[in-house]
Parts: structure tokens; C-alpha cells; sequence
DNA sequence: GTATAATATGAATATAGAGTCATGTGAATA
DNA sequence: TATTCACATGACTCTATATTCATATTATAC
């Protein structure tokens, strides 16, 4: 957690540093992240930064609770739920327009929050994976759940295996979308998330009649 | 490229830098590789090791393409190929299986050559990735295309995107299989894979008849 | 047995990054 | 004006790394 001195800074200085954080952890990742190019980019001193977070970690933790905080927001802004009538794959559908939306919108938090998902076998991770995982893998498992209740979903599937596969799938397709697409033709892109949501409804193999 | 002088050493030798450096990567990644723990484990001088590769990278290099040399190897001696009836869907199966099995009984290998594809953002990496790309997406895209010529596949979904789907989807279930399971019960995860397969055939939306 | 080539060695060098600390500054308070 | 407090500073330390190089050892050739 930053110190008091940090967030008594006034809100420019605060958001230079935030901003500059933000570049260097989305272009270089946590470890090979510098303190030395942040302070720099930031136009503070090396000290100063010691005064606001305790270490580099202290402020990845911190810069990681933004993003997610942002994203929530943001998805949840996006989504309407009538919970009367719930519809497992119009929700499903949603939340991954709704995430490449954010991702489109926020490229560089939208890395850093991929960086984290994809290193999560960095021990130093795992206690603030943890602490958002109710956000993900669980969440679907809830969904999935519900849907399997109310005969929405096969019922010969492996729950816990199947809610994993969705959970990662809406990273897959942040990734797909990050890397082999110019984020500026979100119009273009968004047919294929339909098609690739459809797969996992409908599966590929063609249907003989 | 190794030097002549590492080629001239005799087996032993060989095989104990080889080792201590497969160990190293996989424990602890490409970054954090430490080449003073490599040169200690596998008992021979820094200088020596010097006189073998060129830095750190080639050294990585050249284990990837070991790696890769004795998995095609692998897969292939796995793989029936009776090319005269092709079921796009049974060779896909073959080749989910036989990547698996490969996992199990070369562990830290598989783990090696996931955190190539997981960290495919290294600039380094891009190098080593191109060389090796062949055997993956593109491979995959024969594969569609035949199986779509044959009838075999639905011909409304985007080839493209499908095959980097298919291609990514081999190493989620790889590092699924890592990640989730105890590599000894190879056989409780078989299942699984069979049941992800089927999804990706068959979708998972109940039909209503 | 001597000369030459191949291989081995690890102390020394170079570099870079995280984190510290003694000191400076400026504003509020008494 | 003097004192206190919050914040700022960057040279410095500490540590860890990759890479080099002068020298020693061993094997091979003649």
C-alpha cells in the first residue's frame, strides 16, 4: 500500500507517477520493470519514490488493484442484468464484449492485467491473484452452475474443467485481440469473438442430416 | 550455435551442462536463468562454459531446439498416420493426446517450451518463434483446410482464427495438465482432455429436441 | 621429448538495478 | 524569528548478474 505521503501529493504529480508506472509495467512487465526509468519518466527522485511504496512490488500490487477496480467498473457499466430472465450465453457474450471493449479502451491496463494472468506461476503473484480470484474462475463456476440448473448447458461436461476453459478463454480473446489486431478496427473484430463464442456453443463439426 | 569445442566433449560432459541447464530454464525461466548456477551444477569453470556458447541466449537457443527436435520426434512415433482415410477430428485427437504424454514423461521440457509461447512478447523470443511457427499455427491451418474441403467442419466459421484457436488450445491443455494436475495420474486427466475435444467439436449448449 | 593445439580455469571487470541515507527545502506553527 | 514537520533529493551502497581474459592444464602431433 502507498504511505500517506503519497496520497496527500497533490493529483497532478500522483498521476504522473501512476501514468508513468503504467507505461513502464505494460511495456516491460514487473520484472524487467525499472524503478530508475519510472522515477525518471515521472520527474521525481529516486528517494521520493522510496517515501510513497515500500517497494517495487508494493507498487505493482497497487497499480494491479487500479486496474481491476477499472475494469469492474467499466463491465459492470456495460452490462445489464435482469437477473428475472438469465440467459447464460447473452450474459457469457457480454462480459467478453464487455472485456475487449475495456482492453480497446485501456491497452496498457488491459496488458498488465493479461502480464498477470500469464504469470501467475511467479510465486510473488499468487497472493494478489488470490486476492481477485472470486472475479474469475469462480465467478464462471457460479454461472455455469446456474446454467446447468436451469438446462441452459449439457450436463455431461466437467463443471470445474469446462468453467476454467471459459474463464481463460475471455484472457484467450483479449490476447488474440491485443496482438494480431490494430485495436483502432474493433468493428472488424468483433464478428470473430461471435464465432469463437459460437464454437464453444456449438462446437465445430458440421451436423449430418 | 554451440562451438566445435562443445561438440568435441565427450558424452558425459555434454549431457551434464545440458541437464543443469534444462534444470536451470525450467525452474526459473529465460530472465532469471542464472548461468553462474548452471556452470555449478553441471561442475565445469564460467570460463568454460563461454567456450561453448556465445552467451546466455544461444545457450537458450539451443535447448529450444532440442526441445522442439525431441518432441516432433515424440509425437510423431505416437502418430498412425494411414493418410488414405483423414478424420480431421481423430488426428486432432492423436495430436492433444500424444502432446500431453509428451508432458508427462519429459516434464520440465514441456514446461520449457510453454514459457516460449507464453512469453511470445520478448522481443528476443520472436526469433526463436518464427523458426519453429511451421509446426504450429500454420500446420493447423492445413489441417482445417483439408478437413473443410473433406466436409468434415462447418463451413461458416473464420479458418484464420480457428486454427490459432486450435493451436493455442493444445498448450492450455498442457499447461492445464502442469499446472492442476499431479503428472503421475495421467490417466484421471485423459477424461478431461476428451471432454475439452468434444467441446470444441460438439459445443456445449444443450439441444432442444 | 618437445612443440603445438585444444581445452579449462576462476579471479577480475563491467554493468545494472534495488534500496538507503544524510542532507536540503519550504511551509506551517508557536 | 525560531522550531517543527512534511516532503524532496541524488549520490552512494549492496548485490547479482553476464562476460572477459590471462594463464594453466591436458591432449595430440611430430
Amino acid at each position: 500500500m502507498p504511505s500517506e505521503t503519497f496520497y496527500n501529493l497533490n493529483e497532478s504529480k500522483k498521476q504522473r507517477v501512476l501514468n508513468s508506472a503504467i507505461n513502464e509495467f505494460a511495456e516491460y512487465g514487473y520484472t524487467k520493470a525499472s524503478i530508475t526509468r519510472i522515477v525518471n519518466e515521472a520527474k521525481i527522485a529516486k528517494g521520493s519514490f522510496y517515501q510513497y511504496f515500500e517497494n517495487k512490488f508494493d507498487l505493482f500490487e497497487y497499480i494491479i488493484e487500479l486496474v481491476f477496480e477499472r475494469k469492474m467498473k467499466y463491465i459492470n457499466k456495460k452490462i445489464n442484468t435482469n437477473n428475472d430472465k438469465f440467459d447464460f450465453f447473452e450474459y457469457w457474450r457480454m462480459l467478453n464484449k464487455a472485456g475487449i471493449k475495456f482492453a480497446k479502451d485501456n491497452k496498457q491496463l488491459a496488458i498488465i492485467s493479461l502480464s498477470l494472468i500469464k504469470n501467475k506461476d511467479k510465486n510473488e503473484f499468487k497472493k494478489i491473484i488470490d486476492k481477485f480470484q472470486p472475479v474469475g474462475n469462480e465467478m464462471f463456476e457460479k454461472l455455469l452452475e446456474k446454467a446447468l440448473r436451469e438446462g441452459q448447458i449439457r450436463n455431461d461436461i466437467d463443471k470445474k474443467y469446462i468453467s476454467h476453459l471459459l474463464y481463460k478463454s475471455s484472457f484467450f480473446i483479449t490476447e488474440y485481440f491485443l496482438e494480431e489486431n490494430d485495436v483502432d478496427n474493433f468493428d472488424e473484430f468483433l464478428p470473430l469473438v461471435e464465432n469463437m463464442m459460437d464454437i464453444i456453443g456449438f462446437g465445430i463439426k458440421k451436423e449430418v442430416d
